[in-house]
DNA sequence: TTCTATACTTACCCAAAGGTGAGCGATATG
DNA sequence: CATATCGCTCACCTTTGGGTAAGTATAGAA
């Protein structure tokens, strides 16, 4: 986000007092939607509190990662740590005993995600009051 | 992300190899599912998408807005800019002309915010082809 | 007079997300 | 013999996300 592509038109920009930030080169259209694909899974709820108690408490069986997870259905705790096995970000395994134990830990690729996201977990604790004040503002100018 | 929450047992973690990383103190729990709540609304596509358009093109009357983010109806266009609006990451001008004429601008609060995704941006140009291969494992391996 | 332009709103519809509860398989324990 | 255990899967249902198409208001152009 913020500038992701190279914009001559910036220069000449409406708004040439806010600072132009440009971080990182322009990308092509396919690897875009690629990144966008990807950022639209990786962004989802489940996902994100999946990576997080994980990256806090390290390996769990199936059980254990769900009490540290409030309100995730046994469905949707399956659903989105095989999703996560299958992008690379956790890695799943299996012991062939009984009752079953499964254990999950977090991949390094996992935690670098977790690390980028840190950004916006801050922005949030840092703002979300600023939200909310905004929120309230809007409801009385609009009501 | 990444340990928002300070946890004494990470000391006698079952993975003590990982670097463990603490950037920040742990908040409350009330404090944690707003900051969830606001993660979650602003982690939408369309509401990201928005965003990287107003920082990329400035000021934008409603049409041409659209016209930057390929796919979205006005329906969601609508409904994504006011929910902005309404949490205070965009600035919505009308004037009173006819036909009418309506111009979005981003705020700083929305500009901190795209800032804080350059993170997950970059992390997903740089390992979308891991991801990619994951799964391509993963389906070989499944299958 | 009729058409166009803009920024929506509304009604209707479909598909996906996600919850609930049941079942399963084999062993250890009472 | 019965029951609990764990990590699921499956069927069924409701809720939400989101698309499409039509309608609206009014000034100015043709």
């Amino acid at each position: 986000m913020a500038s992701k592509k190279a914009s001559a038109k910036q220069t000449a920009s409406t708004k040439p007092s806010k600072p132009v930030h440009e971080p990182y080169p322009a990308s092509s259209p396919e690897v875009e939607v690629l990144v966008q694909e990807v950022i639209s899974r990786v962004a989802d709820t489940w996902t994100m509190l999946v990576l997080e108690a994980l990256v806090e408490h390290g390996r769990l069986r199936f059980t254990e990662l769900g009490r540290h997870i409030p309100g995730i259905s046994q469905k949707m705790l399956t659903k989105t740590v095989r999703q996560m096995e299958s992008d690379g970000l956790v890695e799943r395994t299996v012991y062939p005993v009984i009752p079953p134990r499964v254990e999950y830990e977090i991949t390094n690729l996992g935690y670098t995600l977790s690390e980028a996201f840190c950004g916006v977990w801050i922005w949030a604790e840092k703002n979300h009051k600023k939200v909310e004040a905004a929120r309230a503002a809007f409801k009385s100018r609009v009501v």
